[in-house]
DNA sequence: TTGAAAGCGCTAACAG
DNA sequence: CTGTTAGCGCTTTCAA
């Protein structure tokens, strides 16, 4: 028994506002916005102007709230890009959570590009979000430290910064699980196709290979590491560069994701040598597809770290102070770092 | 040299306002209003006016702009998931459209679920948006019927419904153009792990399959047909029913997308069954991960798609009705489809 | 408890 | 071209 909504003059239905729950019940516009905080039960007035509300379709004109408030219900999110599954997960997850919280999400991604972090997040705050959370922070602390100086409540997540709370993996810790396999199979010689330079993320899982190696007396060869960056497509291109030399290594960790990592298999590949026979490949994060690849890779807890992440924004929204966590990576063995025939002619021994 | 801004009792930086800018001119809030919509040089005023808003850092205010205006300079999408990297591109491309011409764009998620869809839509509206992409439409038009209902515009992507405006690929083309290779190939019998089937797009990929069977003469068995949604793990699934019941056929379409092919692969592997050389499998939408799999599939040109769809609703927002778009797919032949010896023991076989 | 009134920051008539 | 005025829909003092 919808009760008819006045009609606007070109027809369209207009939304009702407190003002028509006021014509609509009598009572005053400032009690209907009060009773609507309670809860139904709370009053018979509370009541009655729930019921009002629910038969005329109100549903409260967040915009115009927040402009009184200078509060949004929503929180901000920015990623470096949602095309990273990881990202994408994360992202999920914290609306997940949000929602569950009442409050709505909004993204953006900002291609790891400083000017358009600054950018993104001013778009944010310009629409009042409540709080924020970095899933793109850099190692130098610039982004972070105007993120912490804007006064908003923010919270890092998948990568860190000191000093700043986060929610992330130990990525030491991961990078150290690969070298240790790696030597366990019988490698002696190791490659590094190491991620952006500007995530401290991969700086770690690199640090982490490398004193892993180092414990059996180990390193990396300086012509044995290249760029790999986040994508296939980088990935690919680091292979390359490194096959473009000797190739004196049985061994590669691609310590950016496992994206990179489906690059050089896809660049070993074409160079006609067989990833995990010929040279083990190591990715990391372990996303659906790599099963599939059969890559060896360190799984994160990447869909709980994004619900941490939530939850802790929104407690730091209502005054608590974030806790950082450090998750526990763990190795996900395939077959792309099966034990190699070490005895065999090392692919380096072809040039 | 900036001047120094009014500091609220907290000791933060007050934002400034329209007011801040009048009091600091001399000039009307509403003049200063008006000149800061002109361009900096359209009048000494809009130059005066531009260079104090540029001094004091002044931004304007969305979300009390789009209070008044009832536009708010955003955009909506609502994706099925940004997990699926084909809608997280679509998202991208859409948003870079759209920043370029003053948009913001928030994004909402829904997996496919018809009351989701309708939650995560009236958020977006409640937020204001002047305008919809839509990439998460059903076969059944109700929730599309819904959206058009609204009177907010909008244009499907990715996916279509007859009737509506949508920027998609040709599917049914494409569903061919599989059909057709398989059969060059020299396979004879047919397996289909199909889409959801809430969505037209899979359909129509597997109506083509068909058809172009069906110019050989050759049907998919009803046997041979098993659903596989749209993630690795839904097409992994599906593959293990398939390979449940008798293993009688020699080649796989995977509708949904590559990553229902990803699945399949992995069910297959885990089968002791060699893919691109027992049995040849395809998938949809080519995305990055496909070159290093040496997957078989279909290339859409889904970032084109997106950029298309953000034109068309900015275009639509101002007045202009959207025209659909149909793109022609393109078949990417990789191992995972090589030429079988078709007198071999087919895998069924086998039992 | 409820009502009256003011105002968040902005824009859009309408006058001058 | 500029200023006046009103008001978008909501919340929040302050009185009654």
């Amino acid at each position: 028994m919808p009760i008819p909504l006045d009609n606007s003059p070109d027809g369209q239905a207009a939304r009702p506002t407190l003002r028509t729950l006021a014509e609509h019940t009598g009572l005053h516009i400032s009690t209907i916005s009060r009773a609507l905080r309670q809860a139904p039960d709370a009053s018979p007035t509370a009541a009655l102007v729930h019921s009002a509300a629910e038969q005329l379709g109100y549903r409260r004109d967040p915009v115009a709230a927040s402009l009184r408030t200078r509060r949004s219900g929503a929180i901000g999110m920015v990623a470096h890009s949602l095309t990273d599954i990881a990202q994408a997960l994360i992202y999920e997850q914290v609306d997940q959570v949000a929602v569950a919280h009442g409050y709505d999400v909004l993204v953006a991604a900002t291609g790891d590009d400083p000017r358009a972090q600054r950018r993104r997040v001013e778009l944010l705050l310009s629409r009042r979000v409540d709080g924020l959370v970095i899933a793109d922070a850099h190692r130098d602390g610039e982004y972070v430290e105007w993120i912490a100086a804007l006064g908003v409540p923010y919270v890092l997540v998948m990568r860190s910064s000191p000093g700043h709370p986060s929610i992330a993996c130990d990525d030491y810790a991961g990078g150290r699980l690969v070298g240790e396999h790696l030597i366990e199979q019988g490698h002696r010689d190791f490659a590094l196709i190491a991620g952006p330079d500007y995530s401290a993320v991969s700086w770690d899982r690199a640090e982490g290979y490398r004193a892993a190696l180092a414990e059996h007396g180990i390193s990396v060869a300086e012509h044995l590491v290249e760029a790999g960056g986040l994508h296939t497509t980088t990935g690919r291109a680091g292979m390359e560069r490194l096959l473009d030399r000797r190739r004196d290594f049985t061994a590669v960790f691609c310590a950016g994701n496992d994206f990179a990592a489906f690059g050089a298999i896809s660049a070993l590949k074409a160079a006609g040598i067989e990833p995990g026979t010929d040279v083990a490949v190591v990715g990391f994060n372990d996303v659906a597809a790599a099963e599939a690849m059969e890559l060896t890779t360190v799984a994160s807890p990447v869909a709980e770290l994004g619900q941490l992440a939530a939850t802790q924004l929104l407690a730091a929204i209502d005054g608590a102070t974030p806790t950082p966590v450090r998750a526990e990576p763990s190795l996900i063995v395939r077959a792309s770092s099966a034990t190699p025939l070490y005895e065999m002619p090392r692919v380096g021994a072809l040039r």
